[in-house]
DNA sequence: CTGAAAGCGCTAACAA
DNA sequence: TTGTTAGCGCTTTCAG
């Protein structure tokens, strides 16, 4: 039955001549076993091949175990939604083992809430959890406890330099801007290239897009030395002072064919000033899959968007804990760059 | 546990006034139940919400599931390769239901190849069906032999015009032809156009690329009313014969900055060609994540690559009929068009 | 047509 | 330290 495998742990024991009580506790390092007995059912579990069946341990087993999710509150169309979707998909999965996935949500650009967020996890004594952390020393502490309580937990999005975490799952941020100057300039003859960027207000916070910038601004130093870069900072609650800085923008030089980017999921910004001003002579590209980016890509205000799986990745990193939990098996590769997809109207549509 | 569901068969057989045999008699429709109660049965499930335990069901029935895939067979390297991957990864998630997967190969270009593969499944008795199907007629009668027999089966890479399948999982193939042929003449100037095509020696084998080139070339009409389109079959069994076919295409046209697309997966051919021609002139498109037309993209003799998760494609079939047979769930979409994916030389290497 | 009962393979007390 | 045993929720005979 189990992948055609039909030793049981009735097998396992006569073999090693105990009982399955014995064997059950060297499997689950539960309880004291003699040294002798141990090696010797490891031995005969190792020669006929015995693999547990999970479905007979899930049954028995009624433990109530549950995974929870902490991301960044969003708004219907954000860059978030689609991690959220990716939990629901892992929530599927992980409820056939009887798991239930939580999600908890803090605003990206609050501390405090994002403490909060923290210890209500915390004290709901999870058995794995999944994190998108913005906050870097407070993920930190967060993760130091998770690890002494052997708590699993998994990274998405972006991921911090500590060892502890079973897995990762997010993009590669540098080749993700080096990827994104290459499609924007397109071996044309660029002069000038437009990084439109948020104005953040609050100080201290991490800014998630400075890693993917990098990559751009490298891209162009090998390839267009002598193309300028210019940053325009844009208030993305305000749209009359958004309107302002690009109308100054496009005032400050007459060439109407401007290469233009952003770095996070808003390009629909741009596209949406684009759009009033019925500017169509630009090269915009941008990030991420939100509805609002889709149809300015569909309606020519960009050209390229540079996607990735979101909710993949939160899918797979709740698999990844699932899995730990029920077959106690780790995730094949530890940090997991998922790959960057390059949308254009033509195969956007069959994009998810 | 089972999704916070705690209502058991038992409480279901207590409520109705029956036992648990009578319940599970009507869940499966199995055996012969007086109407009164299977009403009242099914009006106790539907009140108390109950949902059965799967993990349970599947320990008690000790059900041999198997499910075969037919695909064409292949060498290393070759397309069709990563289908197997992904089935491969079916396999890892049928196998924790208890299913087994076997895959039965066939020559693509030898119909009594295919017609064994059908009868060899057909003879095994299946519980479900994965086909990527070249044969068209022969498909269509093995279909609506496992139509009868309550078989299900899903398509994959391509379908056939009937209905009676559980889902398909493929490319669009227009559209990649639309989008292939936008991206080789990215705006440019282009006069001309090269289709490469294989020389295929057998009659009456149906060309699974005829769709996607259908798409190429009207986008070529429709944006490019001026340009011509050249066909040049070359020989996949025969590299001097490769080479000479190539040499004259470049000798009839003096013009080095050619536009150079294969609508298959063998790009590599025509890359290896210039790479041994030291041509570094063309712009060149093709499909399909082969080892060597990775390796082409990598070193700038193929500009571009269109491809798609066929191993994706055939996991998910599995998947799709173990929830059927497991779960009793049909896909949420019957046709699902998979994403076309445009690698280039800085992001293909994040792919898969 | 229906109930009773014996498992499926494993876990988790409880004794010994 | 270890064996024994009573289930987990469901399926499947086998009587009746």
């Amino acid at each position: 039955m189990n992948e055609g495998n039909k030793i049981t742990i009735n097998d396992v024991a006569k073999a090693a001549g105990v009982s399955k009580g014995t064997v059950d506790r060297v499997l689950h390092n539960r309880g004291e076993v003699s040294a002798k007995s141990r090696d010797r059912i490891l031995k005969v579990i190792e020669e006929l091949g015995y693999r547990p069946n999970f479905y007979a341990s899930i049954l028995a087993s009624r433990k109530n175990y549950t995974i929870s999710c902490i991301i960044p509150e969003f708004n219907d169309g954000e860059f978030w939604e689609l991690t959220e979707k990716g939990i629901d998909q892992g929530r599927e999965y992980a409820g056939r083992f009887g798991i239930t996935i939580n999600a908890v949500m803090y605003d990206q650009y609050d501390l405090d809430s994002f403490q909060n967020a923290c210890a209500k996890v915390l004290a709901s004594d999870p058995s794995g959890v999944v994190i998108a952390p913005m906050f870097r020393n407070e993920t930190l502490k967060f993760a130091k406890e998770l690890s002494e309580r052997h708590v699993p937990y998994v990274y998405i999005d972006s991921k911090l330099e500590e060892d502890g975490y079973l897995a990762y799952y997010g993009m590669p941020m540098y080749q993700s801007g080096y990827l994104c100057a290459d499609i924007l300039t397109d071996g044309r003859d660029v002069r000038k290239v437009h990084i439109i960027r948020i104005a953040r207000d609050k100080r201290g916070l991490s800014d998630p897009t400075v890693t993917r910038r990098t990559g751009l601004i490298d891209y162009i130093a090998e390839h267009y030395p002598d193309c300028r870069i210019e940053n325009t900072f844009i208030d993305p609650k305000s749209r009359e002072e958004r309107y302002r800085k690009l109308d100054g923008m496009f005032a400050a030089d007459p060439d109407p064919d401007k290469y233009i980017v952003m770095c996070n999921s808003r390009v629909h910004f741009v596209a949406d000033y684009l759009r009033d001003r019925g500017i169509r002579t630009c090269r915009v590209v941008g990030f991420d899959v939100l509805d609002r980016n889709l149809s300015a890509l569909r309606d020519g205000y960009v050209q390229a968007l540079i996607a990735q799986h979101s909710d993949r990745q939160a899918a797979s990193a709740i698999t990844a804990i699932t899995d730990y939990l029920i077959l106690h098996t780790v995730p094949q590769k530890k940090d997991n760059y998922t790959q960057m997809d390059i949308l254009n109207k033509y195969n956007c549509d069959y994009y998810i």
